[in-house]
DNA sequence: TTGACTGATCAAGATTGTTTGATACATTTC
DNA sequence: GAAATGTATCAAACAATCTTGATCAGTCAA
């Protein structure tokens, strides 16, 4: 199933705090790099890696200007993430009332 | 932040291909754990440890019935996840239209 | 060209997550 | 009660991910 391994890197990718911390900070625009490090207080290899996962699982893009690097969010996947989301509420086949009993 | 530990936990347990697995044969409706081993074709210990970690992050529930146990989804903190997830998309404050400008 | 600056990458260690097999616990059936 | 069944839990092995500090490559300005 590629669909699964597709969403499980994507879902990874905002399993955690710190890279949900940076998605807040893109919510308003493309921000620097240079001015995420500070309001985030962290080392900037830590931060790179975390664009980078980001990155990775489409979430994020990048932009290079001169000798800056502007990172933004990608609401096209951001979009697949919630249809994925809402699929899984959704029933395969029939709605089916009764659970199968074990004997 | 209190939420982002609550959401990245939630998306770590769909951060998985065997978890998501797991949730799609719920989408139908509760299934017995017994029905579950055979058609997703893993062990009893590591499936009891997915639905563990489903059921620690509040995606599934489950019911005792006997013997049997009983496992479904959780509608109401799926669309917990939706609403997060659209929350990502948007601004905080107002649009800024232009990123700050590094120097 | 040199020096300063931004951001990526790498190796090593620390932490966390997954898989396996064995065992324990509760419930049912005999 | 004893045996059988369904499920959870545990410890140990293994695997993946995160963090840190160091270094590297590219860009800009003097």
């Amino acid at each position: 199933m590629k669909t699964a391994e597709n969403a499980s890197r994507r879902f990874h990718a905002l399993a955690d705090e710190t890279r949900l911390k940076i998605i807040d900070r893109l919510r308003d625009g493309e921000e620097c790099v240079c001015n995420l490090t500070g309001p985030l207080g962290m080392r900037q290899s830590l931060l790179s890696f975390h664009l980078r996962t980001l990155k990775d699982a489409g979430i994020i893009r990048d932009r290079k200007e001169g000798r800056w690097v502007y990172y933004s969010l990608n609401f096209d996947v951001l979009d697949e993430m919630l249809t994925t989301l809402e699929a899984l509420k959704k029933p395969r086949k029939g709605l089916r009332l009764i659970a199968p009993r074990c004997e």
